[in-house]
DNA sequence: TATTAAGTTCAAAAAAAATTGAACTTTGCG
DNA sequence: CGCAAAGTTCAATTTTTTTTGAACTTAATA
């Protein structure tokens, strides 16, 4: 029997290179690739799904589809629906990737750049505090040359944000 | 014995913190962290430094040093620099950082891209085959989506390289 | 060309990150 | 309520990545 005999209509070879297009995608985002199994699966489903839909499709255990669903809810990347009359919960991918690469720079990066410009003020005063001048000059150049390069970060990301927007 | 009078310009305080500003900086491209502590390193040294210099300072093995400096070699963001009269060879950074974020983006993301277009095109080609309609219609939708965004993401990244240029 | 310091390589060890699975909590329904 | 299915949590395990260190190559010099 081969594949084509099971899926004549090669929807599960389309599936499994969306999986793989995703599974490879989310690692330059460096998150799990279980989170991006998740997230294409849900990309490439017509209706929406359930964690146990999940964990049987993908062979995770329910640990797995539990945290990777979590953390795709809070990058806002994934909703829950609730379908009438069902206890479960199902979810659905929020097909535009901003929101998936949009959640990733708001959790991700920005907190980082956010610490990192904290960190640029405290050496900035401690660098005042070299006695050397020539020293205290070098050290000064270099840290504003960070100062500078950080609020530029901050500024292109909202304007990255809008750009790959759909 | 306390830590200004070892260094009563306080300049290893600020040494580690530009090294722990970096360490946790790369994290964020998802470089190991010696990698970072490398650069770090030559980011604050006011001369060039060997690999040996690394090692001692950092306290990593000479392998360490080795594959660390190669890779920032290959990304473009530390050289060589061949002080007259030594045979060993001297490294400095290349403090635009635009050189570490560049490399980083020819390096990782590119080939990333360039291999999830040519997916998405083998992609299309298949969805063509889905015998229902509505199926078809929808798997085109979303791959139609994949491709418009990974344009996008290759048409920003050269304006984001120029724009983070110092 | 023999010596030795500089530098690279890569298999093995260590460290870090992801995944599992079992115990737990929550929720809806008879 | 009491049960059972749904979902979460987290310590233990597995997998992946990074680091080490010892053997190797290269290159300068005496």
């Amino acid at each position: 029997m081969s594949a084509e005999d099971c899926h004549p209509q090669g929807i599960t070879t389309i599936d499994d290179q969306l999986l793989a297009y995703f599974r490879d995608g989310v690692k330059v985002l460096g998150l799990p690739k279980s989170v991006g199994e998740i997230y294409g699966l849900l990309y490439s489903s017509p209706r929406p799904l359930t964690m146990l839909d999940l964990v049987d499709r993908l062979s995770i255990s329910k640990g797995s589809a539990s945290q990777g669903l979590k953390m795709l809810r809070t990058l806002g990347a994934v909703r829950e629906v609730n379908l009438n009359n069902d206890r479960k919960t199902y979810f659905e991918a929020d097909i535009e990737l901003k929101k998936l690469v949009g959640g990733f720079i708001r959790e991700e990066i920005r907190p980082h750049l956010k610490s990192g410009k904290e960190k640029l003020n405290a050496l900035h005063k401690e660098a005042a505090n070299i006695e050397d001048p020539e020293l205290r000059e070098f050290y000064d150049e270099r840290i504003h040359r960070l100062e500078r390069w950080s609020g530029k970060a901050n500024l292109v990301l909202p304007l990255l944000q809008k750009f790959l927007g759909e």
